[in-house]
RNA sequence: GGGUCAAUAGCUCAGUUGGAUAGAGCACACGCCUUCUAAGCGUGGGGUCGGGAGUUCGAAUCUCUUUUGGCCCA
């Protein structure tokens, strides 16, 4: 493909005295379509040229030699060089690019570099409600995304399966198991006993003895904590594992907090081969004061390990066995102190400065009822499951009224709901906090996940309808010359941008509105014209429009994690 | 108290390294299905970009300050 800006850059260069990088940094693309495709703003060359910018891009636009074949126009408009490319040129590139490749926008960029992702990783015996949505559909996106740039991902779910918490769940199974049947639902009949038990702690000390004397008892391996452990972590899976097979979530790693027990050793000896683990109140910290943060305790008054201990344990261990060159964690704000801290302290472990650079905390915002934050304990949650199973319902309703006919209504009603859910949780930039709302969630029109796969069904309905994809010789660009097809086309070239966008501010929110933008496009291209026409030329161009524009949407939210009906 | 993130239309949010007239969706009102899927398209109203100061050719965007809210720490 061509490449305008450089183009542009490359003739501004030889007039005026700068590098070619920089006027490629200072050219924009103006958001109003009259004002060309490329701008070169003259404002910044004020100062050092002593000229009014107007005077600059005059000179410049007469100056310039710019190849005919590629710019049609160059217009002075206010300090402004706007630059007209070539419609014909620029449509023909781009279709030919979509038609060359199954893969659009795939790239090497990546190749050789190894990323490592830690989305998910729920508590074990705690309920997979829709807090948990967030981390895992970003991090499953930008899984996808990064590995379809050309990158070696690694997705590690690590799971909560460890802490003083299993201590309690023990002695309350051990109390009263036979009360209740696991097997049936065993993450609510879990928490149903640690509520209990943890009532019978409040009143009685020394059952909250036994606890920790459980909790001992699981870190020195007695075989008969050891089994109840395994058997919460199993059935707690389990349910997990329904998730994700709803979600399509992949991992290739659960390796939790427990495999990493017998590897924390190793950091409090580096921490203290480096003289910067220091005692204070019994306990083992490391100061960070000079940091303006909390010291990170390392080891707690009792000898036991913190969350910190197993979190630098894993930088080390993901350091040597996947080599990262990013390790990215994907959990919500309220950690955003503890990961500062982690990653400071881990500067201590002596390892490569690589992988220091590497660590980065993807935080997101909350999800929040509308009577306030959910809390497990308290039963106010809102389970993954059951707004899943909610969404399909709603999904064949609407089926039901306005398609009663279509085939295969279940896998299309899953794939609808499940697709608006998780469009939902990725349409808004991570920052921002979510107040769950069943209606906004579960809304199938406008800027949605249904929205999208709507508009794809149509490309795909139309180009059946058309016979297939036309071949690329038997277009004619000519016909793309109205602002309608040059903005689709613009956007459609745009796509592999977009990717290292995401990847470069981990933001699947930035594919995701690019897919509304391209889907609104269609849409509006698809109600000004007829496609399927009398005129095969018109109809061949069109139509290979409609398959470019399907392609993309397909591509791109199947990197969101959301999967395309063929009808709906 | 310290740190940190946020604040843009009635609601939910976009707004690329500062750039041209601040944009969508929802909701509301009206219009568009005998021809490619109306889960769609179009038109319309609606704004002190939380307030104030500064930086400069130019600020929703950067700096300072202030208000409100979230989160974390003691």
């Amino acid at each position: 493909m061509t490449n305008f800006k450089l183009e542009i850059a490359k003739k501004i260069s030889q007039i005026v005295n700068l590098e070619e990088k920089e006027i490629e940094n200072y050219i924009e693309i103006p958001k109003e379509i009259n004002n060309g495709d490329y701008a070169f703003p003259c404002f910044k060359l004020a100062r050092s040229l002593k000229k009014s910018p107007i005077d600059i891009a005059d000179n410049i636009k007469e100056n310039i030699e710019l190849d005919e074949k590629i710019f049609t126009n160059i217009e002075v408009v206010g300090g402004y060089l706007n630059f007209f490319v070539n419609k014909e040129l620029f449509a023909e590139e781009v279709l030919q690019s979509v038609s060359q490749n199954d893969e659009y926008g795939k790239s090497e960029i990546g190749k050789g570099k190894n990323i490592v992702i830690d989305y998910s990783s729920p508590n074990i015996a705690k309920t997979f409600h829709i807090g948990h949505l967030r981390t895992t559909v970003i991090g499953s996106a930008l899984y996808n995304i990064y590995k379809y740039l050309g990158y070696n991902v690694t997705g590690i779910n690590h799971i909560g399966d460890y802490g003083t918490q299993f201590g309690k769940l023990i002695e309350g199974y051990k109390r009263w198991g036979t009360e209740y049947n696991l097997e049936e639902n065993p993450i609510e009949k879990l928490t149903e006993i640690y509520v209990r038990i943890s009532n019978a702690c409040k009143e009685d000390e020394t059952i909250l003895e036994e606890c920790r004397n459980n909790f001992k008892k699981l870190e020195e391996g007695e075989p008969y904590c050891k089994e109840l452990w395994k058997k919460f972590k199993d059935v707690s899976l389990k349910e997990f594992q329904k998730v994700y097979d709803i979600l399509g979530t992949k991992f290739d790693s659960w390796n939790g907090e427990a495999f990493y027990i017998d590897k924390m050793g190793e950091v409090v000896e580096l921490l203290e081969k480096s003289g910067k683990l220091v005692e204070s109140q019994g306990a083992k910290i490391i100061d960070l004061e000079d940091k303006g943060m909390a010291p990170c305790i390392i080891e707690k008054t009792n000898g036991s390990s913190t969350y910190a201990t197993r979190d630098l344990a894993a930088i080390l261990y993901r350091a040597r066995t996947y080599d990262y060159d990013k390790a990215l964690y994907v959990t919500s704000y309220e950690q955003v102190l503890h990961f500062k801290q982690i990653f400071e302290v881990a500067k201590l472990l002596g390892l490569d400065e690589k992988y220091i650079k590497g660590l980065e905390h993807i935080s997101y915002g909350m999800v929040l009822l509308e009577t306030g934050k959910m809390s497990t304990r308290d039963g106010n949650v809102i389970k993954l499951e059951d707004l899943l199973n909610e969404a399909i319902q709603r999904a064949e309703k609407i089926i039901e009224e306005k398609n009663p006919n279509l085939e295969n209504k279940d896998e299309v009603a899953k794939k609808v709901g499940i697709g608006a859910v998780i469009f939902n949780d990725l349409a808004n930039s991570r920052v921002k906090d979510e107040i769950f709302n069943w209606n906004n969630v579960l809304n199938f029109q406008g800027e949605t996940g249904p929205y999208i796969q709507y508009t794809y069904v149509r490309t795909k309905s139309i180009v059946e309808k058309a016979g297939g994809v036309p071949d690329i010789k038997d277009i004619k660009v000519k016909y793309l010359q109205d602002d309608i097809s040059s903005k689709i086309i613009k956007l459609i070239y745009n796509f592999e941008d977009i990717l290292t966008q995401v990847v470069d501010k981990n933001e699947p929110s930035i594919l995701s509105r690019y897919l509304i933008e391209v889907a609104k496009n269609y849409s509006n291209f698809y109600n000004e014209n007829k496609i399927i026409v009398d005129d095969s030329e018109i109809q061949n161009t069109r139509v290979y429009v409609t398959y470019a524009v399907g392609k993309i949407l397909k591509i791109g939210s199947k990197l969101l994690g959301i999967e395309m009906p063929d009808k709906m």
